[in-house]
RNA sequence: CGCGGGAUGGAGCAGCUCGGUAGCUCGUUGGGCUCAUAACCCAAAGGUCGUAGGUUCAAAUCCUACUCCCGCAACCA
């Protein structure tokens, strides 16, 4: 039987309109799915969106809508815009969906038969023309933060879910399983920040406003966002339902993919409720950071919000996918600009990439009416370096993605591709022609070919249609040759013919047209 | 003493775990090549690696103090 791999992303919060930070996270999920696919493995990749609490009960309002209607509207806009990024999920849950609801109550009820969740009272700054509650820290100079307006300290009956009595146990398990966390140095900063302090008991219900899935034995007390929320990654696998199926396969998940503002959760409450379902823990968490602007995070109020639409139109979904894909460093923010994005297509995607694809096609073209017959030993040692540097390459690229380091895994890539462009330059082509070394000519002609198929299984994860692509300009048709396993072999090409005339498959952009264009759309 | 991250040639970054001639992409300058898209390849200029101390034969890399920037600071996706 296949090794199962299950990752997800977050459920995301249908407020407002999707922006690029959604999109990231979900190709980046998509991508190391595809790869993890190509390798062999049994994957399942679950996505969608958190339909509950105030906010979306007041733009529901707003909007003159029901608050299902609303998020169902919301829900068919994010399978839209996946669509056209072309993400390959298995399953969207919305918390709004009765298999969702029905779990997190019984979930609910077995917490508090077994004593970890108590009634208290919530106490915290009101805003009554919101209807929200704010913490402390929250205010904006002792005002709402949302309508600036006065808040008013307020308590009320709620539900606590008692934290501090698995504190030690997630200290421990954080030690005895480094991989749990990634980065690492989001450990320690949950460590200090939350655990060493103590932790505090999460309030898991609101009594001011309806929007929320009703506690079974108290309804007058909805279920607070993050209870709800966290448990879509075991509800959508059937956990407590009448079919375990899926659960039984695919929990525990192997990689829950989040963003930095929401690791808190996904590292301290959801390993302690999971704990509390005596359930095992996803094998990692991997924690990614923003993608910012020039001038900062991105913000409406600053006008400098990207949305994917403008740039799947106008270059493609490869390029858009690329560029995000490669500009956000492991550890860091990655600043997005207009500049960074027209710079990366032209260098990375037509000058490199592109490029040496189409004069590959021209030569072997002219040379060899297009024909690569076989792999010819050769004592070259720019040939003998050439292999070893590739093969070196792909074991990089697979440490980095197995670290999901994309940014970096991506870098190896393009590290091959520079070297093969190298390699044309030492082996110099057109002088083995003019002076009738044939053999030699066929084996670079050969290693070209080769590494380029190299290549394009490489980007398969991260670019499909450019991959498919390349191969089809490379004449390469048979299936085998486009699997994980024939990458590391380079002798395997035989008799094939390559594209008489290719088109390019990146073309350069011009600089300061494109740059106004985009800025146009911000 | 709240916590974490960052400070490296004009720009953006890597290197720091396990100290030993400072690397990558882009830009600039000069050259090469002609298979290709004013592309590709080579070379040069440009950095006392935030500041001040310390450890060491040797520090961007380890230790101490400090400065500036960014984010988080508990129920906010």
């Amino acid at each position: 039987m296949k090794e199962t791999f299950y990752i997800t992303t977050p459920i995301y919060y249908p407020s407002g309109r999707f922006h690029i930070g959604t999109s990231y996270t979900t190709i980046l999920v998509d991508s190391i799915k595809r790869y993890k696919k190509l390798r062999g493995y049994d994957t399942y990749m679950l996505t969608g969106t958190d339909e509950h609490g105030q906010k979306i009960e007041n733009v529901a309002k707003a909007n003159n809508e029901s608050p299902k209607e609303y998020v169902d509207k919301m829900a068919n806009e994010a399978k839209k815009l996946w669509k056209k990024l072309d993400i390959e999920y298995d399953d969207y849950i919305q918390t709004t969906e009765e298999r969702h609801e029905k779990i997190v109550q019984k979930i609910f009820e077995k917490f508090l038969n077994q004593g970890d969740i108590y009634k208290g009272e919530y106490e915290g700054w009101y805003c009554e023309p919101c209807e929200a509650y704010f913490t402390q820290t929250q205010l904006v100079d002792n005002k709402c933060p949302d309508c600036g307006r006065e808040v008013k300290k307020m308590k009320e009956e709620a539900y606590f879910f008692n934290m501090k009595k698995y504190a030690d146990r997630l200290l421990k398990y954080y030690n005895e399983h480094p991989d749990f966390i990634k980065p690492k140095y989001r450990k320690d900063e949950m460590i200090n920040n939350f655990i060493k302090p103590g932790l505090e008991d999460l309030c898991v219900t609101r009594t001011s406003f309806d929007w929320g899935i009703k506690v079974l034995s108290d309804p007058k007390h909805i279920i607070y966002v993050w209870l709800d929320a966290l448990t879509n990654y075991i509800t959508a696998l059937g956990y407590m339902s009448d079919d375990e199926t899926l659960f039984k396969k695919y929990w525990p998940a192997d990689v829950h993919v989040v963003a930095k503002d929401i690791a808190r959760f996904h590292l301290i409450y959801w390993p302690i409720f999971l704990m509390a379902l005596d359930l095992p823990l996803p094998k990692t968490i991997y924690v990614h950071n923003f993608i910012v602007m020039k001038d900062g995070k991105m913000s409406k109020s600053k006008g400098n919000v990207i949305y994917p639409e403008p740039f799947i139109e106008r270059y493609g979904l490869d390029a858009f996918k690329y560029s995000l894909l490669r500009e956000l460093p492991y550890s860091q923010d990655g600043i997005f600009t207009p500049e960074s994005f027209v710079e990366r297509y032209n260098f990375d995607l037509c000058n490199d990439l592109s490029n040496l694809l189409n004069r590959t096609i021209s030569m072997v073209n002219k040379y060899f009416d297009g024909v690569i017959e076989k792999y010819i030993d050769s004592d070259n040692e720019f040939t003998k370096e050439l292999e070893s540097f590739t093969l070196n390459q792909i074991d990089l690229f697979e440490n980095k993605i197995d670290n999901f380091e994309i940014a970096n895994a991506l870098k190896e890539i393009w590290a091959i591709i520079s070297k093969t462009n190298k390699y044309i330059d030492e082996t110099e082509p057109w002088v083995l022609a003019k002076t009738d070394k044939k053999e030699e000519l066929k084996s670079t002609m050969y290693h070209l070919v080769e590494n380029l198929r190299k290549i394009a299984i490489l980007i398969y994860p991260f670019m499909k249609d450019t991959s498919l692509k390349i191969f089809e300009q490379l004449g390469i048709k048979d299936e085998k040759l486009k699997t994980w396993d024939s990458i590391y072999k380079y002798n395997i090409i035989e008799n094939i013919k390559v594209i008489e005339k290719g088109n390019p498959i990146f073309m350069r952009l011009n600089f300061d047209e494109e740059i106004a264009y985009i800025k146009s759309k911000m």
